[in-house]
RNA sequence: GCGUUCGUAGCUCAGCUGGAUAGAGCACUCGCCUUCUAAGCGAGCGGUCUCAGGUUCGAAUCCUGACGGACGUACCA
């Protein structure tokens, strides 16, 4: 249901019957309770225009705003706002149909597109750390909610597995023979006794740095231990995915390595666009008003990251076909892409309708304010945070002695994992966040434990009514009738948060339709003898819609619900 | 130095095209369980929206400058 277009539909007729012309309409939801459902602004800058006195033209307006659908009342306010209150009945109906649908009303896009979504990218030569949850939770959610609305989505995992630490990997990888595989079982500590290696033998140095040669000239048998190694890497990689319900899987992995053979032509392609230049012998794109060129080929012949992402750029755009490519990459790097993206629509390597987007996020911090580090210092393994996520949750669950030992584990995991992901979620991406432990895992506030919670009381009613519900919505007071609303601006919500590629918009709407519905909970009993059977049948209607709203949206946050906590 | 970005309650954060008395949660103080999950709900307390100018009917929001922080600043990714 998209509310807001209905709405404005309504008073841009009544403009054109007033016979005021007027661009676009838009309203707003109501900044109180006491000013209706929804407030239209527009009518202080249109007066502006029409050099007319606000309240007057507001006045003008009014009669001819239609009252017999989803308007039930309209009023002049303030300097010249019009506020706009819905009909019950109109938005009880509206409820009944979203009960009715699978996608609970929510349309999918009418011109749906290809979108490619890079996230996680994680560096095959190390563990995954803190550095790639931010990415991989928000890069998952962008691309969950994109294929919900509609769109073909096209995942990319844009993994690291070439440079010249992989010589050195690779060489100990071979040292180890077959024991090799079960020492990577941790990275970190592989890739530390291999710098020892390489910082106290010097023909293993030696070693490792032929292995870098022999695989970018394509020796088979270093391609197979590279590929290995590869393997092995990803493999964990695909443990973390898994801990924390990402869904990225091999076929969207799309390595640097992929694009290789390209980089040359890149170059060429460039050259033949007359972009390049020669600048302290690397060969650079130099662009209108900028200082620091685009390096595109090192002064040695090697290729860097922008090499690849252009390469890249233009393969996601020409052969995968995309609309619009979304680049979920740390906020520190908003320069890089500025500038590739440039290159890609000046070079023609990706033409002028492609949208290319850096979905930029802000730095983990802890709760000191210093970047998200051990106590050493050092870089944390995602799989320990994430263990760590079900060790606490499970220490905070109330009644642990009385669940089943499958049960607590389940749980936790549910509740330690949506803590991790919603927190992250839950804040403007852009800046900086603060990750606290006693704060994410709490039920109170805007946390993903409450609304777990609330979808938990949800299906508690459910469980104890156990029958079907009539779905005959009557809205019955104040509370009904915000929850109602509410309701209904799920799709408003969602689109608005693909266009902007901000999931907080997604957390904040849930965690306002969860308070709403745990005030009508306490409110507004269900099961009570003394509620009789319409009003029972409409709250639990209304209840079932929000438990259903809770969880689809929870579900492209990627984050389970459970019925009992 | 230059560039990007941020600065909102004690803390963590919302605040959509410029709109009404700037909102939540935590913390603090009170009140509400013989009744559907009280891990909840209600009420109170708390703000010169960093500062100074400007644009206008109207600015947390737009412009300019200052101060403070973060990040970036050519052959790493």
């Amino acid at each position: 249901m998209k509310l807001k277009s209905e709405i404005n539909c309504i008073i841009k007729e009544a403009f054109q019957k007033a016979g005021i012309e007027i661009q676009t309409v838009m309203v707003t939801e109501a900044t109180k309770p006491e000013f209706g459902d929804f407030q239209f602004n527009g009518i202080m800058a249109l007066a502006k225009t029409l050099k007319q006195n606000p309240r007057e033209l507001a006045q003008k307006l009014l009669p001819h705003i239609d009252l017999t659908g989803a308007i039930a009342k309209a009023e002049v306010a303030g300097p010249g706002f019009i506020n706009v209150w819905l009909h019950p009945s109109w938005v009880a109906r509206k409820c009944e149909e979203a009960l009715q649908d699978k996608r609970l009303g929510v349309a999918k896009h009418e011109n749906p597109i290809k979108v490619v979504v890079d996230y996680s990218g994680p560096n095959m030569a190390k563990q995954m750390h803190v550095g790639h949850l931010r990415s991989t939770i928000i890069g998952d959610t962008v691309a969950n909610l994109l294929v919900y609305l509609g769109d073909e989505v096209i995942r990319q995992n844009h993994i690291g597995d070439w440079g010249t630490q992989f010589g050195m990997l690779i060489a100990y990888l071979e040292e180890q023979g077959s024991s090799g595989s079960g020492s990577l079982k941790d990275l970190e500590q592989f890739y530390k006794e291999a710098k020892v290696r390489f910082d106290t033998d010097i023909s293993f140095a030696n070693k490792a740095r032929e292995y870098v040669v022999k695989i970018q000239s394509g020796d088979q048998h270093c391609l197979n231990l590279w590929q290995k190694f590869i393997d092995i890497s990803l493999g964990h990689c695909e443990d973390v995915y898994g801990k924390l319900c990402i869904k990225l899987t091999r076929e969207d992995v799309k390595a640097e390595s992929f694009y290789n053979e390209d980089l040359p032509n890149v170059i060429e392609d460039l050259i033949a666009q007359g972009l390049l230049k020669e600048s302290d012998g690397a060969q650079c794109v130099f662009l209108e008003g900028e200082e620091i060129p685009v390096i595109v080929q090192k002064g040695d012949g090697g290729y860097l990251y922008a090499t690849t992402d252009l390469a890249a750029l233009r393969y996601r755009a020409n052969v995968l076909g995309a609309k619009r490519i979304c680049y979920v990459v740390d906020a520190r790097q908003s320069e890089h892409f500025r500038q590739v993206f440039t290159v890609a629509k000046e070079s023609g390597f990706v033409s002028k309708e492609v949208r290319l987007e850096h979905v930029a996020f802000g730095t983990m911090m802890d709760k000191s304010g210093r970047p998200f580090k051990t106590r050493d210092g050092g870089t944390v393994k995602l799989v320990d945070l994430l263990d760590e996520a079900v060790i606490r949750a499970k220490e905070s669950i109330k009644d642990k002695e009385n669940l089943e030992p499958e049960e607590l584990e389940n749980l936790a995991k549910i509740i330690g994992i949506g803590a991790v992901k919603y927190a992250d979620l839950s804040i403007n991406r852009e800046s900086n966040y603060v990750f606290d432990w006693d704060k994410m895992l709490s039920f109170e506030g805007n946390t993903s434990l409450y609304m777990q919670y609330a979808y938990a009381r949800i299906q508690s009613i459910f469980r104890r009514f156990g029958k079907e519900i009539k779905r005959r919505i009557v809205i019955g007071d104040e509370i009904e009738h915000r929850l109602g609303v509410m309701l209904l601006r799920f799709e408003d919500m969602l689109y608005r948060a693909a266009e902007d590629t901000a999931p907080h918009h997604i957390t904040g709407y849930l965690y306002e339709l969860a308070a709403l519905f745990t005030r009508f909970y306490e409110q507004n009993p269900i099961l009570k003898e003394e509620v009789c059977e319409e009003t029972q049948m409409s709250r639990l209607a209304l209840a079932q819609l929000t438990g259903r709203t809770i969880k689809e949206g929870l579900d492209i946050l990627g984050i389970e619900v459970v019925d009992k906590i």
